[in-house]
DNA sequence: GTCTATACCCTGATAGAC
DNA sequence: GTCTATCAGGGTATAGAC
């Protein structure tokens, strides 16, 4: 039943961001229609346009703020000294953080395709921030010999893809415990830049 | 301009399926129309209808060609006899046999959502054949001692994510040359997964 | 702030002429 | 085998009442 009419801005624009969030990580971006959406919040198709210019925006702004909240939360970790202990924490950090935003993550590796360019520029320079922090844990290992690997940012990349690779087939409570996963993954990670 | 009346059927055929293949990697599935594949075939959208019952049957098809071809390919592999030349000979197939196929790779991974539930059993079943090589092998280096993972699984699909993943970056033409690619992730799998 | 109503366009798929 | 024409439905977004 359609709700009768009232003020609840402060609730909806959150419903529509939630409920935006699982229908664009379950269906994909082009295939969810902002009916939907509306249907999922319990409001009329045009009552969407109250908290979004459109569609587009309305993506955007999931993956800007996915990418943020990431760069806020690897930025207050507490930074070992070791660069060893630095690619650990990174690692499991990384694995923790990803893991408990699933839809969000598929989103911001998804519907990159979605973006006008220079959209697409601002999501690809915030992820940029991210992998260089791990390039730079990296490069310094290498230059003190702790690690050995030929290309710093491939071998980024490379991390990058395998940790996030978790998200296709971790499930909680599942066969593995996260501590777990993290141990196995720290584990290949540790090995795989060793000198 | 509209061609005119004719038999095409052996050449009409391939071209939805390379036009199809290369629409859906570029904008996604959901966001392509049949109009939009037989614009660029240079038909008309219900000539399409010639060639595949519908959409939905025209992506199936695309993701099981190519994992039917992926699965030849890797049996036509000579296959050494060590287990750490096999796991080279697996890692420098993937890196080559994927980065060849670009468009199809990334349907296959981005697309699996828009599969019915026996489609996707099926897709996922082929997808689970070539894993388990992978997966053979490594449970084999560890029998051998040769080498040291904790769960031969989660370490096939971790080896996979990170191969896979030089799709994200890689272009023909660019810093690196496939080579020099398959030698820097050749060197972090072997340490990755090393007694 | 939400509703209803609607403009306008595109969608997948089909029918029947040629 | 391809075309034109068409159907029924759904797409985003807006206008104006309340």
């Amino acid at each position: 039943m359609a709700r009768t009419q009232g003020s609840h801005s402060d609730i909806t624009g959150p419903r529509i961001l939630d409920a935006a969030q699982r229908l664009f990580a379950q269906h994909g971006y082009a295939a969810v229609s902002m009916r939907q959406i509306a249907g999922a919040v319990g409001v009329q198709a045009g009552a969407l346009y109250n908290y979004t210019p459109d569609k587009q925006t309305l993506l955007l702004g999931l993956m800007r703020t996915h990418l943020e909240e990431l760069l806020e939360a690897v930025a207050a970790e507490p930074a070992p000294d070791g660069v060893m202990d630095r690619l650990e924490a990174f690692t499991r950090f990384h694995i923790r953080f990803h893991s408990e935003r699933p839809d969000a993550v598929f989103i911001a590796y998804m519907e990159l395709r979605n973006l006008s360019p220079e959209n697409f520029a601002t999501i690809e320079g915030l992820r940029g921030q991210y992998e260089n922090m791990l390039e730079e844990i990296l490069r310094q290992g290498v230059e003190e010999g702790v690690f050995d690997v030929p290309d710093p940012k491939i071998a980024t990349l490379a991390v990058i893809a395998m940790l996030t690779g978790v998200n296709t087939w971790y499930r909680s409570g599942g066969r593995l415990s996260l501590p777990q996963v993290e141990e196995i993954y720290w584990d290949m990670v540790r090995k795989s830049v060793a000198a």
